[in-house]
Order: structure tokens, then sequence, then C-alpha cells
DNA sequence: ATAGTACGACTGACCAGTCGGTCGGCAAAA
DNA sequence: TTTTGCCGACCGACTGGTCAGTCGTACTAT
């Protein structure tokens, strides 16, 4: 990490300017295919430039992970505390905002997976760290809606922090399966075909009857044909 | 591909030393950090030599992968014969297999992403169309037991196809955040807890009344505090 | 003037892939 | 049986190209 002088502004708003530029050439070419001047030529600047914010190409990494991070980690939290008090909803506004990241991040997907790889292999703690700290942060919101939906009897009981990683790992799942797939079928499909299999499954007998029919239609209609847009299908009814 | 001189077997020995051993240093160093002269060394041969038998990198990367992929095929392939006719049974071989076969590898964890990213990224259609192809394979196995499963009562009527996918998504999302996770939990809980989750939502009433009990247990008491083994507990009843 | 900032030509290290040479084994000749 | 000659698998020093990171220069603002 360089000196900081002139404002402080002025240093956090081009740092944040590499770091966007960044983004979009580490996920086009992956972070080996990356020259440091395809970044600088992105963001307008000069090679050198970009030493004078990031001591070494790692470095810069791994602040474009954290802000990533700290993205999606930030509208997850603003979509749970947006209906705090209606669990469903918050579910409801969890899974939206997530699906909406996903798919505008789909691009994104090979440097997530190179993300986790070197988080995996890397020497240095942080990259680790910082993973399960998201999860943490996510995982607790995840059971905070969960107890709720218990709480309030929609729910049969569960142990909530299981449940809140299981989802999470089921989500990463869907997701890379569907980049995976091309994005063949509809992410908003998939997940509601996910949220019929265990919504079936966890929903007190009362809850459950009353959605009876559009859990049978979602099942039973499943997700693979759904009318296969990348994404923009806001509300594909 | 180098010509292929001597008798075939002994080539098809030689070329599978090199990718056993070309396994093993990709994994722990990554694709990139991993030096032709490290895998000839691991494979007690020299650096020339691996070019009589794969013509670059790229290829043997290759010829790793499918390697992999085709192990993993065929185990899932034995697990689904094995039980024919029976398809609870069948149901729960493909999951132990499948655990296995993750706690097994869970060393290659990274190596597994970066073959999902070189996938995505590749100009090379190989990857992807491989990673589909045994998707599909996979897929034809999970939606022929979900479809005996319905036909036999045990389940409700879903779309098998779609929740084949479904389950291939989930289950590597669960293998990839216990590893994320540092394996701090039993993998073979986390998938029986997910087992219950789907269990309840799917099964007919009659035969969930019947495993009631071991379902209501599996989903309160969850699986991050299991017994911490990162493998080893082929049963822990 | 001068301190802070930007730059991009340059350097040194690195490594995939090459290529000329070695050597063990085998078969034909002696 | 021994000698000679050939083959091709094997090798690793070397090459050519690449690129992260440096540094002397130039620009800008005060």
């Amino acid at each position: 990490m360089p000196r900081r002088p002139q404002s402080e502004a002025a240093w956090a708003a081009k740092r944040q300017q590499i770091i966007t530029a960044a983004i979009g050439e580490f996920a086009r070419r992956g972070f080996h295919a990356t020259k440091m001047e395809h970044i600088a030529d992105a963001a307008g600047i000069g090679k050198g430039t970009i030493y004078e914010y990031f001591a070494t190409k790692d470095e810069l990494f791994l602040a474009v992970y954290d802000y990533w991070m700290d993205t999606y980690e930030a509208a997850m939290q603003r979509a749970a505390d947006e209906h705090r008090g209606d669990p469903l909803a918050t579910a409801d506004a969890l899974i939206e905002t997530a699906i909406a990241f996903y798919q505008e991040h789909a691009a994104y997907a090979p440097i997530l997976l190179e993300f986790w790889a070197h988080a995996l292999r890397s020497d240095d703690p942080h990259f680790l760290e910082r993973i399960q700290q998201m999860k943490q942060t996510l995982g607790a919101i995840g059971a905070r809606v969960a107890s709720e939906l218990i709480a309030s009897g929609a729910f049969r009981k569960v142990d909530t922090a299981s449940f809140a990683q299981l989802e999470l790992g089921i989500s990463d799942g869907i997701f890379l399966h569907w980049v995976l797939d091309g994005q063949r079928y509809n992410l908003h499909d998939a997940y509601r075909f996910r949220q019929a299999v265990i919504g079936a499954g966890l929903m007190r007998p009362m809850l459950r009857r009353m959605l009876e029919s559009k859990i049978t239609k979602r099942l039973t209609s499943g997700f693979l044909n759904s009318n296969a847009p990348g994404a923009r299908s806001k509300r594909s009814r």
C-alpha cells in the first residue's frame, strides 16, 4: 500500500476507478491473462500509476475481491432491513436481490471461481477469512429470517444456522450450474423451483395447504424449459 | 497429440503416469503456478518427455480434466447400476458415492474451480461440452431415480429433469461451501440435512409419516455442530 | 521553485516449448 | 555368441517471448 498523498477523497476515488477497471478486465480475461497494462488502459491511466495505489497485482486482486463482497453483502443487508418484521417478504427480497446480483454479474462467474480457488490455496488467509466473514453475515440474516418463519408458525422447526448455511451453498450451486449450462434457462424459475421443493418440506401444514396449488405447479413444470432469457425478465409471471 | 510409438499399452500407461502426476501438482499449486518441470519431476521423467505425450500444457490440463470426470461419472454409473430397481437404495448409493468422491478429492477443490473457470472462458469448447455431457449423464440417472420414486408412490410428482439438475447444483454447492468452510463439519451430516429438507418436501404423506421422527431429528439438529472430521467417518450413525 | 502526481520505456526474471544429443535395447551380420 | 548398426524414447540446456514492477523524466498546481 503506497503513500497516500493529496486529499484522502481524491486518493480513494482514483483507487476506486482502478478497481472498477480491474473488475472488468479480470472478469473478461482471468487473473493471469490480464496484464497490468490492460487495466491501466481500461482505467485511462498509465501502467505506472496503478503502482501509486496498489503495491502489487495481488493486492489489486484482493481489493477487487473485497469490493465485490462488500457490494453483495451490502445489497443483501439492505434487502433484509427493508422488510424487517415480515419474514416472508424478507425471504422474498433476499432471493430477489441474490438473483439480481447473480444475473448482473453472470459474466464475472469465472473470476468468482478464481477467487475461491485462490482463497483455498493462498498463503494469505485474508481471502478465506473474507469469505467466511461473508458467510457469517449472510448466514446470520438467513438464520434470523428462518427463526422468524418458525416463530410465526409458517415453518416447522429446523436448526436455523444449518439451514441458512445450506441455503448459501444451494444458492451458489444453482448459480454455478446455471452459468455452466450457458444460462440456458431462467434463473428466477430455477430459484422458484428450489423454493417450492424447500417450501414444501418446511412449511407447516396450514401454510402448505394454502400454497399447495402453486407449489404443485412449480414442481411439475420445472425450470429447464423456461423461456431461456439470460437475464432481463424481471417479472416472467 | 504427438506420435504414438511402441506398444499402445505402454504408451497409454506412460500417458496415465503423467496425468496422475499432473493431477497432484495442479491440485497443489494451481494451473499457472505449476511448471512443466514440477510435473516431470513428480512423474520421475524429463520435461521433454511430457511433450512426447501431450502437445501443450493446456492439452495436459484437459486430459487431467477428462480423466477426473470419467472417474466420477463411472463411479456414479456403477452405483446406479448396482441397485437397479430399488430407487430408494439407488438414491442412497448415489449420495454415498458422491460424498465419498468429494471427500477423497477435497484437496482438489481449487483445481475443480479452476477447471470451471477455464471452461467458461476458454475458446476451446471441449471443456464446457465435457461438463454439460456429465451433467447430462448424471442428470439422466437422477431423473430416472426420481421418476421411479414417483412411480412407486414415494415421491410426489415433480419435473424429474429439473429436479435432477437442481440436485447436481445443490451437491456442488454444498461441497463448495464445505470446502470454503475449511471442512469444519461433517459432509455426511450436511447431505443428510439436505436430504431431510428435500425429503420432507417431496415425500408422499405415507412415506413422510413413516420417516417423520428421523426427519425431525435431522432438521432440528442440523449439521454445523457435527463432529468435525474432515473425512473418514464412514458410518457416523 | 518544488512537491505531488503521472507516465511508459526499460529491465530482470521467468517459463513453455524446442531440438540436438544420449543411451539402452534389439536384430542382423559375423 | 559377439559385434555392429540402427531406432526411437528420453532428456534437459537453451531460446524467444512475455510481463510485473522500476525509475528517471515530465507535467501540473500552488
